[in-house]
DNA sequence: ACCTGAACACCGTTCAAGT
DNA sequence: ACCTGAACACCGTTCAAGT
C-alpha cells in the first residue's frame, strides 16, 4: 500500500473510533483501535503522539458538545445549566470517566466553562476566593455524580450486610433507573439554594 | 530456593507494598511490585488472583482505617463526620482514586458506612427513597472532592484563556494549598444545611 | 506526508519443577 | 503450601522501507 493519495486517518477519526470502543468495552487498545480503523497499528503514530494523547482527544471530543446558556439568565440558572450540561456530557460516555480522571484536565472548553461560572459567581457578589471555592464545589459534585453514573449498580446491592434502614432505602431504589439522575438534581438544588442564600446575605450587607 | 519454611508473602503485604508504589508513582506493575517485595513475579499469584484483586485489596486497606462516630451524635453531625472521614481517607492516597474508580466498589467498610448514613437520615425523618438519594449525593460529592485532591494543579493555571473573573479567582487561590480542603468543607456545609432544612420541614408536617 | 511490516522492551499470567 | 524460572500472548512504540 504505502502512502495513499488521500490520508486514511485523522486525529478526529482516531478519537471517534476510540470513543466507540470505550463506550462498548470500557477500554481500548492500540491494536483493537487500528483494526477497527482497518489500518496498521503503527499508522496511528503519524497522527497522534501516543495513547495518552488519544485519551486527551477523546475528552475534548466528548466535551466539545457542551452548550452554554446565554448571559441574560440569572446567575443561579447559569450555574445550574452549566452543571447539568457538564454532567450530562460525561454521563453520555460514562466509561470514559475513569480513563480521563487519570490524566490532567485543562482543555479549552473546560476553561470556558470555568470562565462562565466565575462570571456568574461574580454577578452573585462572591469574592474571588469564594468564587474559586464555589467553582471547585460544583466541579467536584458534577464529576462525582458522573462517576456515579459509571459505577456498576452492584454497589447498591449490599445483600446481607445491609441493616434495616439501608435495605429499605435500597429496596426503594431498585428498579428505579433514574436514581442517579434524581440524586444529581437533588444535590445540585441543595448547592444552588446555599449559594443563593449566601448571595442574599452578602447583598444585605452581612 | 523453592518453598520457605515461613511464607515470604501475604495478601496484606502485597496490598501495602502496592499502595506504596501507587503513592510514589501513581501506578504499579507486577514486575515492579515483585521487585520491591524481593520475590519473583509469579510468586504473587500464590496469594492473589490477579492485578484486579490487588487493586481491590488496596482499596480495602486504605478504607479500613475509617473511624465511625458514636451513635449518640446528632444525625447531621454523623453525616458530616462520615463524609469527612471518608474523604480524608481517600485524600491520604489521592493517586489510588483513579485506579479504584475503574473497578466496582462494594466492600464491607463501604457497606457499613452506607448503613450508618441510612440510620442517620432515617433519624432525620427522611423517606427510604429520599435517604437513597441523599446518600448518593454525599457519596458523589465526597468522591468528586477526593478526585479534586488528586487532580494536578494545572487545572487552575488557565493562563491566557481566563477572563477577568476567573483570573481573579485563580489569583486568590494560588499559593493557597488548602483550596481543596476549604472547598470540600464549604460544599459539605451547604449540603448538610439543605438536609437539615428538609428535616425541619418534614417534622413540621410539610 | 503517510502507510506498512518487522522489531523491541515490557507487561500480566500460567505452569511444570522443586522443596 | 509456596517459591522459582521459563514460557506465552499481548501491548505500546519505534523505525527503516516504500510511494
Amino acid at each position: 500500500m504505502a502512502r495513499p493519495l488521500t490520508p486514511k486517518l485523522s486525529a478526529d477519526m482516531i478519537a471517534t473510533s476510540a470513543l466507540a470502543l470505550v463506550d462498548r468495552d470500557g477500554e481500548f487498545t492500540i491494536p483493537a483501535l487500528a483494526k477497527q480503523l482497518r489500518v496498521s497499528a503503527s499508522s496511528l503514530y503519524n497522527h497522534v503522539n501516543g495513547k495518552a494523547e488519544i485519551v486527551d482527544l477523546m475528552r475534548g471530543h466528548a466535551i466539545s458538545r457542551v452548550q452554554f446558556p446565554g448571559r441574560e439568565a440569572h446567575w443561579a440558572e447559569t450555574i445550574r445549566a452549566i452543571a447539568v450540561e457538564y454532567r450530562n456530557t460525561f454521563a453520555r460516555h460514562p466509561r470514559l470517566i475513569p480513563l480521563i480522571t487519570a490524566y490532567s484536565v485543562s482543555d479549552e472548553t473546560t476553561i470556558r466553562m470555568y470562565n462562565a461560572m466565575a462570571d456568574a459567581f461574580h454577578e452573585a457578589g462572591f469574592t474571588p476566593k469564594r468564587t474559586l471555592e464555589a467553582i471547585t464545589v460544583v466541579d467536584s459534585f458534577v464529576l462525582g455524580s458522573a462517576l456515579d453514573v459509571a459505577a456498576p449498580e452492584q454497589v447498591w446491592d449490599p445483600g446481607e450486610d445491609a441493616n434495616g434502614n439501608l435495605q429499605l432505602a435500597v429496596d426503594a431504589g431498585l428498579g428505579y433507573p433514574t436514581r442517579a439522575d434524581e440524586a444529581f438534581h437533588y444535590g445540585l438544588n441543595l448547592l444552588i439554594e446555599g449559594f443563593s442564600r449566601e448571595a442574599a446575605q452578602r447583598s444585605a450587607g452581612g
